[in-house]
DNA sequence: CTGAAAGCGCTTACAG
DNA sequence: CTGAAAGCGCTTACAG
């Protein structure tokens, strides 16, 4: 099965190369006998165009690259990534491209990954999920103009093409959820080490607002999205008695489940959690944890569908899309004051415009 | 900052392309000062060579492709892939490649997939992660000589080189651990999806066999690797009253541990469980859970120092590279009737070989 | 509608 | 040690 080159196929067919090239492309004025004389050679052939060639001559590899860089640790313990790059990945079938996958461990990878892909006509595009504050790739992106989406936000939102999640809305609706509720004392366990973080507390903060309420930063803690930072951030809060508590991460809030449960607190009789994120497998294992559902599937695919709206020269208007979020009730969630009855156990979805 | 090429490169340092090819590559013979003049051009120009060009010349695209298939829907729910993934991404990190990821969704995909693989001179080999006994792909990359390794086990294994884990092995340890607790009536949460479910039911009754026992078919429930499934499969093993159950993978055993509670049977008093698989955060958050780990990201790593070595000409001697588990022990299996004061909530690592 | 030809940016024998 | 030249397999104006 020896790799055959379009000038092969047309001696075989009797045209020449560049007539077969048309032929493979899909060029609509050929002569329709000639078309299906080519088409023949090419089916019994088994003829395959050399992408690379055709990436040279046309200058477009029709390759994107999606950029995970060091900062995402989470990238084993959340489903996050999982979810994004099968999203992703939809999208890149369904345009017919192809998707390099660049995962930065360390900072030296960094400078490596960026030179690898930084004028070296490998990839037409990037996507880039980075929701570091402090990002490194962004910069390098804007100054050689590759073009790019990010997923997320970062302090380049405003320059850039964007695709996220409404993280302030998801936050709203959680936390308004425990106050419409009754809750007095709800704490929050939050990040501060990127900008969804962020979201999320203007998001708790807004609800409070609302309400009229003041927070108390006694019943603010702080985690890194890790399960580990959420049990010691619950067991940090516990001191504090709060009665409800919104958990910024459905990773944390598992380990903020495993501190209630050491101190003896059930949940949601004695206090009452809420998470974000949905983390499928432990969620479901976890009936109970009320949650706020994002969709990151359509995330990735709505950001490969805009880079090749860039790509193709017709960008689209707005520089952002932001998706929405839904509120998922379920047990923990002090359903028991609501109304036990109907609500244990059962998914109870709130719109995102209420 | 436009793209130069080598011949502009070669013009500012006043020689040849050639010669500024070779010292790009690293080509020995070479001036010094003739080096280093040209080696300032680059740095001072910051030129970078087309990718697309030198992999067309060189007939070696320096990527690698990561097949998964669509048989994998655990995708989502599963850290495996991201864990196996990143094993990848930095053994292809490691040896300078690039890697590319196909992911399939659906049937007309697949076709689509390989097409696009094959004879297209994309890729320079493959990474396979297929473990669905009517694997699609093999015979098609069998057929084209197209270079690759496979993770995990599939009916063409020995035809191929592959990287896996111990299924047998880690099955035979979770089964023999239960079954030197003096556990009598000890059932399975099986799958027949899959080879590797095959090489872990295969450990379930080497270790049966090994203590002169007989499985009793009853005994004996299958999943598909899902949460749900795992939850159905329990409630059906439920009745026929086991006292211990190894359920074979985590996902599975979440689902299982829902069932038990439900069914008000406590863990490890009324009956005893071991999972397989370690999925970060829902393992954590069951810290009683005794579970068979597996270095997935390792499996990951070597699947493609393996596949650098076949595509250098210098493949590795075994076909096939199997990694040690590990059995880890924790308070949910009878660790009561083990020593309760020293294994509780610890963590005990059993050596592979006995 | 089709072909001859230039060109994409590199690598790599081949001379010297 | 270095350069001129052929070649990798395509695309794409340009003629006709």
């Amino acid at each position: 099965m020896k790799k055959l080159t379009l000038e092969e196929v047309g001696k075989l067919a009797g045209v020449s190369r560049a007539t077969v090239s048309r032929v493979v492309n899909g060029y609509p004025h050929i002569r329709p006998e000639i078309r299906e004389r080519v088409q023949r050679v090419i089916d019994e052939t088994g003829y395959r165009p050399n992408l690379l060639a055709r990436s040279l001559a046309s200058d477009r590899s029709n390759i994107i690259g999606l950029v995970i860089p060091s900062g995402a640790q989470a990238v084993f313990t959340d489903p996050y990534f999982p979810c994004l790059t099968q999203g992703i990945a939809r999208g890149v079938n369904t345009n017919n491209l192809t998707l390099a996958l660049f995962m930065v461990h360390s900072e030296q990878e960094e400078e490596r990954t960026i030179l690898s892909i930084l004028g070296t006509g490998l990839v037409d595009g990037l996507i880039v999920t980075s929701d570091n504050k402090g990002d490194v790739f962004i910069p390098e992106l804007l100054k050689h103009d590759m073009p790019f989406v990010q997923i997320g936000r970062s302090l380049y939102s405003n320059q850039v093409y964007r695709v996220d999640t409404d993280n302030v809305t998801g936050s709203y609706l959680a936390t308004k959820h425990l106050l419409s509720l009754g809750y007095q004392r709800i704490a929050t366990i939050a990040t501060n080490r990127n900008c969804s973080g962020d979201d999320r507390f203007t998001g708790y903060a807004n609800a409070f607002a609302e309400y009229g309420r003041t927070i108390d930063r006694r019943l603010v803690a702080y985690g890194d999205y890790g399960l580990e930072s959420g049990y010691h951030a619950m067991r940090q809060l516990i001191p504090q008695r709060p009665d409800a508590v919104f958990v910024t991460s459905d990773t944390m809030a598992l380990g903020a489940l495993r501190a209630l449960q050491e101190a003896q607190l059930r949940v949601p009789d004695d206090i009452a959690i809420v998470g974000y994120d949905d983390l499928p497998p432990a969620v479901q294992a976890n009936p109970q944890l009320t949650t706020i559902r994002q969709p990151i599937e359509q995330t990735g695919f709505l950001a490969v569908a805009t880079l090749v709206k860039i790509l193709s020269g017709e960008p689209p208007e707005s520089h952002e899309i932001v998706l929405p979020v839904e509120l998922v009730v379920r047990a923990s969630c002090g359903a028991v004051r609501m109304n036990a009855v109907e609500t244990a156990g059962q998914t109870v979805s709130y719109p995102v415009n209420p």
